[in-house]
This record gives structure tokens, sequence and C-alpha cells, in this order.
DNA sequence: TTTGTCTACGCAACCGGTTGCGTTGACTTA
DNA sequence: TAAGTCAACGCAACCGGTTGCGTAGACAAA
């Protein structure tokens, strides 16, 4: 699988060895200016701070000598002293290697995107974490939080009754959440933090009422177990949807999935085989719809006003593809910010008057709905 | 943009605000544990990590103290010791909203996976960073390595004369590259860091030979500027299966472009309007290749035998296009890994004899030139 | 009983900044 | 000239762990 590279490789790993103890060569500390500049190691902090109590000559001289021998303060010993760390967490599941998902998903670098934005501009760093499952999952924020690696963490994937957000709000740790808070929890209650959501419902409602204005009356919702806010949320939008346009609801219909793309195209093979095969079909995500339209595709039905396929998210691939997707468009990268906007503001300890922020998806009709 | 929520907003805000006190409330440090089980510090530090010169009675009845108490090693008191922060940091300008992309590139999520995992299984936490552009580029890695902030990095798309790794060698700041080292700087073949990289040169010759054993004489090459290594070597590949099967370069159909969906689409466009278009596309990444497929189809052109479309990536995606892309897979996952075990292993000061890893693509052809 | 050995643990310095408070010396005021 | 003021800076403790070294006490050997 490796093959050596171009030059002569043992000569540069020998090389690479021998340059190792220079590692921390010429890392200058604030003593090391000190000495230099020959004050002591509290004048050069506050002039490296512009301390008005050091006058502007010495800070000058200071500053330059600092920037001079490439002096940057080490991050350890501050937040050491601060007991902040400037930094949040990201735990995301998108990360596993292992959980199904396979396909990488666009999501989370929009969302990535935002978060680190505005993370910047907060002077704040971010540490993506990969998600643990099982008995191990707690332990990640444990490790993060009560470990200061970092002062806050930003939740993504809320569950009903989820433990993961008992225990934060247990143990005071700030965070916010990417989904409502569940009320069902009595710590959440007791501890409102922020959270920031899309209104995962009235997207769905709104989705599946285009369709429903369409003409479409055996509408397929595909996607979605039973564990998050979000695939129950999209559920039981389409499901009001049905009911306010008195249509009823046929649980055959409403098929539970994982999120890949093969996902929906298996599943809609099977849809599309039966007897009386529905007329529409609502995808929990665009990656999901990918999947849906191929397998129409490969069955020779057409996508568009008689059979026709929405998706959820707004990714930037849905207009490309054939036809192009319907969705509702998520404005993924806001959220990013406002998630961290929230956590900042938590962590000056100036929490917003307003901590919880309801966005609304915006329903992108296509040519998979629509036609050409 | 923004509404209220479901519960009573000020109220909330008002429990947050009041909550905020408590935040740093029961965070055990090692003092209060050696204060609680009546011995000192050290000791206490000692029986944590399991030292033989504690007893084992001791040494247990400590560590259940500490468990009882929730304790957690703080991470900047430990680094500060250390001077090792067990960090690695990954800079990459796919986070930045700005600059054009627009579309999220679900290259980034599959590295990011393939990072993440190794890094955990070596106990490393990732910093996840946005590159900045021009004046501020260097700064980031000033700040992140000279800081403290993370050990390591990793860097992405690499440029000929790169001056962020003429940076990095200079000072020593340990590092790996997504990408050949540019032997073209004095600083690189001096200190000779790892390297991974899949061989672009080569997956993009394979995939234009492939197009020319379809019959193929006029290919475009849609793609990339003249800055990244990687869009270099994939028009270099190009012209190189060219130059071996006797086919005239025209300069007119090696086309640079952006990268995202949208650049695909436009050109390709102009290029179908042409007198005599060419008969097939390479288009220099998957992404790209998604708009260049949806302009064909909005031609009428069918994408097949008769025209055909190649990408580059592999992305997950690709075999649910219309119709199924051909592409050159890389193994992303499998970059992100190799690329942390290489940091690491400079970073144990043990590197590996052999640095640089050089992968090769693989050629997926699906319908896209095949046809059905 | 004295000397020696070894176990179990304490003391204190240290990592690299930050910060409260004290001290020095120049200068003003009585 | 003595007392008071203030600017400019030093001292040392501190953040929370880690670690080299020293030592008290138990126990064995002489």
């Amino acid at each position: 699988m490796a093959s050596a590279g171009p030059n002569e490789p043992q000569q540069s790993g020998e090389q690479l060895r021998q340059m190792l103890p220079e590692l921390n060569s010429a890392r200058p500390t604030i003593a090391e200016i000190a000495r230099r500049a020959g004050v002591n190691k509290s004048t050069v902090s506050r002039a490296l701070r512009d301390d008005p109590s050091i006058p502007q000559a010495t800070r000058q001289r200071i500053q330059d000598l600092a920037a001079q021998l490439n002096y940057v303060p080490n991050a350890s010993a501050r937040h050491l002293n601060h007991a902040r760390t400037d930094t949040i967490a990201l735990v995301s599941r998108a990360l596993n290697l292992d959980t199904g998902a396979g396909s990488a998903d666009p999501f989370l670098v929009e969302l990535l995107a935002g978060i680190a934005d505005e993370a910047a501009s907060h002077h704040f760093d971010v540490l993506l974490v990969r998600a643990e499952e099982g008995e191990r999952e707690l332990g990640v924020y444990q490790r993060i939080l009560g470990g200061r690696h970092a002062d806050g963490v930003i939740l993504t994937d809320l569950r009903p009754n989820d433990h993961r957000l008992a225990y934060l709000c247990r143990h005071r740790y700030p965070h916010v959440l990417f989904g409502r808070s569940a009320e069902d929890l009595a710590e959440a209650r007791l501890y409102p933090y922020p959270w920031a959501e899309v209104d995962n419902r009235s997207g769905a409602r709104i989705g599946t009422e285009h369709l429903i204005g369409l003409g479409h009356r055996r509408i397929a919702f595909i996607g979605g177990g039973d564990t998050y806010h979000w695939e129950r949320d999209r559920r039981a939008g389409y499901r009001e949807a049905l009911a306010r346009a008195n249509l009823p609801y046929d649980p055959r219909l409403c098929i539970p999935s994982g999120i890949s793309q093969k996902d929906g195209y298996l599943l809609t093979q099977q849809l599309l085989s039966w007897e009386e095969p529905p007329t529409a079909i609502f995808a929990i995500s665009d990656v999901l719809a990918v999947g849906v339209m191929r397998a129409a595709l490969d069955a020779g039905v057409q996508v568009g006003p008689a059979f026709s396929v929405i998706g959820f998210d707004g990714l930037g691939l849905g207009s490309y593809l054939t036809p192009p997707l319907t969705t509702l468009r998520q404005p993924i990268n806001e959220v990013g910010r406002i998630l961290v906007q929230l956590l900042c503001a938590v962590l000056r300890g100036t929490p917003p008057e307003e901590p919880h922020v309801f966005l609304q998806p915006e329903l992108i009709v296509r040519a998979s709905t629509r036609g050409y």
C-alpha cells in the first residue's frame, strides 16, 4: 500500500531523527525576556499586556524585544492562571468511521465552518472530538470538561431523555445545544442552558403540505429511527400535515432507515416494488434523498410532478442533482455561528436575555417536485 | 430570523444568570484529595499514576476517593509540566466561509474522521483551525505552535514554494504534510518532515488513459488553478497521458476553474457551446464533476460512452449521481490516519524510518464513462 | 542496643505566566 | 531639611499538577 517516495528514504528518516533534539529550541519564556531586558518577570508580563503602570518607553522596549525573539505566551500557563482555556469543543458522532454512515456528512462541514469562523472572532479555539457510544459516552464529556480541555461544549444530535444533557446540567458544565433542550429532563428545566434549533417540525410540515398541494395523496416518509429529536420532529411534521389535510396516516408509508444514501436507495427500491407505490417521497435528509432519486431513476420512474421527491437540509449539492432537489434549507452556517455566540455569552458570565433561538427552514422548490 | 422559544424566555434567561456563579463548583484538585486522604499532594499524584512506590492499599484508597469526587486532572497543569499538550492541529481553508467555496467540501469530513479516530487512539486532542489568508496566514501557525496550543500541525493544500512550510521548518515546529513536501524549498530539504500523499499525477494519468482507451481524442480537463500541488499534479498527469498516447495538447481544453460545483457547471456549459466540443471531460474533483454532469444533462447531452465524464476523489456520493460517476478513489480516511501516525511518531521523538507515504488512487469505472 | 537497609511518604522546587502588595527613589511640599 | 506623594518596578505567592531528593520509622542483622 505504502511505497517509497522519490528521495532516498533511509537518509531522510535518519536526518529527521537527528534534528529532533532541537525541537524545543528558541521558544523564549517570559523569564528569558526579563533577563535580557534586565527587569522582573512581572514587568514583562505587564508590559506585554500594555499595562499603563509601565511607562511607555519601557513597554515599547520590552515589546520590541519580545517581537524580536518571536515570543508567544504559553497557552497552558495562561490557562492555568485564568482557570479558562478559551476553547470550545464540538462532540460529533459524524466523525465515527465505524458506525454505519460510511459516507461523509457534508452537513458537518457547514456547521464547522460557521463554528470555526465565529469562534475565531471571539478568540476561541475549537476542539473536535469524536463521540463515543454506550458506556464510554459520558466519559468523553467528563474528560473534556472536567479536565478543562475546553471551557464548554456544543452538543448535537439531542435525544429524548438525553443523559448527556442531564450529566452536563448536573455538573454545571457550560454547554449549548444544537436542537432544543429536552423539556422532559428535570435537570434541563432547572438549568436552562441555551439552545438553537431549526424548526424541524414546521419544516417537514411545510414540505409535506407542498407535496399535498401538488395533488399527492400517498406520500412516503423515509427516514430516521426513533433516536434523535430532529428525526422525530420531522416525522411529526409529516404527520401533522397529513392530519391537517385530513389524509389518513398509513404506518407502512413511514419507514425508519439509516442516514446514508444507500439506505435511501434500498428503501425506495422496495417502495417502488409495491403494487400501489406512493407517488411522492419525503426523504428525511438531502443525503438520503440522493439515494431515493437514484433508485427511482434506476427503476425507470421519472422524478417530477408525477413522482415527487423532497429532501431536508438544503445542501449546496441539491441543485445539481438530477433532477434538482426540492428541499427545506437550514441555515447551517448561521446555526454554527449562533451556537458559538450563545456559548461564549455563557462563558463570559453574561448569558443572553433570550437563550433560545428558533430558526425557520426555507422551502426551496426545484424540479424534483415541480418538474421542468 | 430568531424568534422566541416555547418556554417563557425572560425567566429562563434570568434563571441561567443566577446559576452561573456555581459554574466552577466541585471540580476537586489534587490538593483537595490530598487533604481528605490525609496525605501529601505528591502521594496523590503518584497513587493516581499507579506508581509502585506507593503501597497497593494506599493507592487503592486514594484512587477510590478520587473517583468518588469525580476528580479529573487539569489538562493545563499537566501540559505546563510536560511541555506537551497532546494536541494536534489541523489548519484548513475549507472552513473559510468567505472564500468562494460556498459548498461544503465532503472531503474534509472524511479526512477529519480519519484524523479524529486515529488521534483518539493515541490519546491526542484535535484542534480545528481555520486558515487565514495573506498577511495573517503565518500568524496562525505562530500562535498555535509557538503558543503551544498544539504540539504539531497537519498542513494541507501545499503550494509550490510554500512559505508556511518554510516557516514551520525554520522554527522546527513539528508537522506533517498532506501532499508531498516541496523539494523546491531549501528548508524542506534540510528538515524532511514526514508527508503522506495520494499520487495525484498517476491518478490523473490513469483516468485520462481510461478516457483515451474508450476512444476519446478531444478530452477537456476542468479544474483548479496554478496554486496547489494537487491541482498542478493532476493536470500534469492529464498531459502525461496525452503525451504517451501521442495526442496533441490543446491549451484551450485545459481550463482553470474554482473548486465548486457551480464552476464545473458554468465551464461545461461554455465547452458544450463550442463548434467542436470535447467528447470527454476530466473534472479535477468529484464536486466539480457534479456540476459538469448537470450541465451536460441540461444541454441535452447524454453522459456515457459518447460523452464521458470522470472525477477525482471517490466521494461516496459519486455512485448515486446520474449517471454514476467514474472517478479516482483516494483513501481519504486512511490518509487521515497515516498523517496522525506520522505526526505522533515525530512528537514521540521516534520518526518512522520511512517518513514518506505515497498512496495510489484507484480507478473506479462507472456509467459516466462506460454507459449502462 | 547499635547500625544499616529499605519502605512509604513528605518537602519543595518547578513548569510559565499573573497579580496583590511592598519597596525604592525622585520629586514636591511644608 | 524632614515628611509626604507617586511613579516604576520587584518580590513572592499562586494556578494544579509533577518529580528529585530527603527522611522518619519499621525491621533485620550484628
